[in-house]
RNA sequence: GCCGGCGUGGCGCAGUCCGGUAGCGCAACCGACUUGUAAUCGGUAGGUCGUCGGUUCGAAUCCGACCGCCGGCUCCA
């Protein structure tokens, strides 16, 4: 296996003749040539300057996990004879292989699978690359189709197209399969991996093709690397929001009202009601106007919108009332808070007009995407549509994204990328030169904030381009979470305008945006970067009193009485178990500060505070600890208040 | 929606392959103990085995459909 590192940058002179791997030092699992990457064989046409590839690369990485997919799909072969095999590439954190295979293959197999992958790895078979004309690669993989069908279209294994008359085939042992390569040297380099799972998947991940067995893995430059990554997942799998969710007993979803309709049960109603109570707060000092509406509609609404022609799929069927008029369940809110607007004419005097609402919205999302409070049915956007003048809107959008960024950090974010979605050809409305117009706004706008922007062609919403802020959780995960949308076409359609200082009419601008996106989904990301030990500000419960003895609990609850005057939410646990075991209760209900109240505190007023990770701070003043957890819960801090060590 | 897996008291699981009418731990409740920083002891109650249908003398167990969950694929206004 791999090991070594390898210097930055290092490159080597090649004499003429000589194979890469000649020239560099043992453990290199690939070289750069002229920029390409090339197998250690490779033998360049003339001297040449050449760059060793690190295994922990990823270059290298690619390269290794590549491989493996190979060494997979030799072992699938030879366990299930006739099997058919598609394509396998690296993907992030490792790769999969997909085939046809005669006999169903379960996640119980992967053992054997894994077994044989060893003993190939033990061969320590080279990797040899060949050329071959596309006739005698045709013939080559004459029982093989899907690589047949990959040789006909003239693309390699990955689906680049590839140059030339030749493909390239890399045999191992008696195997082969079409690929561009390059590869380790020998399979014997390979061994840091582990099968993960096996699910379907359309061959060229196309819907109406026949559906594959997939298998992944994952694989990396070391044991120590494999395990890290395995801890990783581990991490995310005790972050769960589903999981929390139930054992902090935060919400749930009954069977008997449907997939992805979730219910809140009083500590997940708390926490939510807390994250928008203070949303509602900053969107009303950013002189926005609140509006509620309904949750169903005539179809006309969406008929007008668009959404009907694009979306109809996504929507709950219609219901049929008063002699066959349609109603549909609200996938949007942004037509309602437009007849709002239109209700009466504007001024110019009255723009920029932001109308918020926490809209609940229903979509019929696929039931095989349902997921836990991240992808559900029915949801609650934090929406704001904005109508502003031409003018006014580049304006408009910069200050939004000020806002943006600052209102997600004080839920606890702070690491921030934005992508700028682009127009979806085909599946848009509006001349090019209004999206180029609007994209260039965006564009603008976003120039003026510090954080860094990416481009993502064709992600625009039918009716605008957009910007979304994607934040990075604590163990590193990105979520897509705001969306700030313009849109020239819906004051279009629904003929939107205002009166300018000109006195003649006007169209205005539409913003549309979520902060939270879905405030389902925002709750969901929360859980899962906290890992259910939300903020002071947040947590349903700040302190917790434990008593030693019954005669204690009357004293305890006098306390918990000034805290609570004091703004705090305290409860007392006053079961009737042993305090170790009202300890570990508070551990797991994850109570951020734990007071034990006992004989000594009811004669000294002097406390060991407790908080959630177990430290322990002894002989604070009772007024000292509701002080501190005033002024944590006041700060939105994220960090647990220091009363000084034990 | 598609492929695969799964569904047994509130939760976590055993029993399912090889049909013979359910068992463990935690939680809940009751009692004893009155406890000093992650599980005191004893007892009680709780399940038409996701739903409906089929096979059978007999179904948690075999078959089918549906509902729901999990992992992917596809999708995501």
């Amino acid at each position: 296996m791999p090991s070594l590192t390898l210097p930055e940058g290092l490159t080597v002179e090649l004499p003429e003749g000589e194979p890469v791997g000649a020239a560099l030092p043992k453990g290199t699992i690939a070289a750069r040539v002229e920029g390409e990457l090339r197998d250690l064989s490779f033998v360049p046409s003339e001297a040449a300057a050449i760059e060793p590839i690190d295994p922990r690369s990823d270059d290298g990485l690619h390269v290794l996990r590549h491989s493996t997919a190979h060494v997979l799909a030799q072992a699938v072969c030879e366990l299930f004879p006739g099997t058919r095999y598609a394509i396998g590439p690296a993907v992030a954190d490792g790769f999969y292989y997909d085939f046809d295979i005669p006999d169903p293959v379960h996640a119980k197999d992967l053992a054997a699978i894994d077994r044989k992958m060893r003993q190939i790895v033990k061969r320590k078979q080279p990797f040899v690359r060949e050329e071959l004309s596309r006739a005698d690669a045709l013939e080559r993989f004459a029982d093989q189709p899907f690589k047949r069908e990959i040789i006909e279209a003239g693309d390699d294994a990955d689906g680049e197209t590839a140059a030339g008359d030749t493909v390239s085939v890399y045999t191992n042992g008696e195997w082969a399969d079409l690929c561009l390569g390059p590869h380790v040297p020998h399979t014997g380099m390979l061994g840091a991996f582990k099968l993960t799972n096996v699910a379907g998947a359309y061959w060229r991940g196309d819907e109406r093709n026949p559906q594959l067995t997939r298998i992944y893995g994952t694989a990396w430059a070391s044991q120590d690397d494999l395990d890290a990554y395995l801890h990783r997942l581990q991490e995310a799998e005790r972050r769960d929001h589903r999981k929390i969710g139930h054992d902090l007993d935060l919400f749930s979803f009954p069977e008997e009202i449907g997939s992805g309709l979730a219910v809140f049960h009083p500590k997940g109603g708390l926490i939510r009601r807390l994250m928008e109570d203070y949303s509602r707060k900053r969107h009303e000092e950013a002189g926005y106007e609140f509006v509620y509406t309904p949750h169903i509609t005539k179809a006309e609404l969406f008929e007008i919108s668009g959404h009907l022609t694009w979306f109809a799929d996504g929507m709950f069927p219609p219901m049929e009332l008063d002699g066959g008029t349609q109603y549909y369940l609200k996938p949007m809110n942004c037509p309602m808070h437009i007849l709002i607007y239109r209700s009466r004419t504007r001024s110019y005097r009255e723009l920029p007009l932001r109308l918020f609402e926490f809209g609940t919205v229903y979509r019929y999302e696929l039931s095989g995407v349902v997921h836990g409070l991240t992808r559900v049915r029915g949801l609650t956007m934090d929406d704001a549509h904005i109508f502003t003048s031409h003018e006014q809107l580049g304006d408009e959008l910069q200050s939004l994204l000020t806002f943006v960024l600052d209102l997600l950090r004080d839920y606890g974010l702070d690491d921030f990328y934005m992508e700028l979605s682009t127009k979806p050809e085909g599946k848009a409305v509006g001349s090019d030169e209004e999206w180029e117009d609007a994209t260039e706004t965006l564009r603008r706008a976003a120039g003026t904030i510090d954080v860094p922007l990416e481009m993502d062609p064709g992600g625009g919403a039918f009716y605008g381009p957009k910007i979304s802020v994607q934040a990075r959780d604590a163990i590193g995960r990105t979520w897509q979470m705001s969306t700030i949308q313009v849109d020239f076409q819906f004051p279009q359609r629904f003929d939107l305008e205002y009166t300018g200082d000109d006195n003649a009419r006007h169209r205005p601008v539409m913003v549309h945006r979520a902060l939270f996106g879905s405030v389902e989904r925002f709750f969901a990301i929360l859980t899962e970067h906290y890992a259910g030990a939300f903020p002071l500000w947040l947590s349903p419960e700040q302190l917790r009193f434990v008593p030693v003895a019954d005669r204690h609990v009357e004293h305890c609850e006098e306390l918990a009485a000034k805290a609570r005057a004091a703004g705090l939410r305290a409860v007392v646990d006053d079961s009737k178990e042993s305090v170790g075991k009202k300890i570990r209760a508070a551990q797991l209900a994850k109570a951020p500060y734990t007071l034990v109240v006992g004989d000594q505190e009811a004669a000294s007023d002097a406390y060991t505070v407790r908080d959630r990770a177990g430290t322990e701070s002894g002989g604070v003043t009772f007024d000292r600890v509701i002080d501190g957890l005033v002024e944590e819960a006041s700060s939105r801090s994220i960090a647990q208040t220091d009363f000084g060590s034990a």
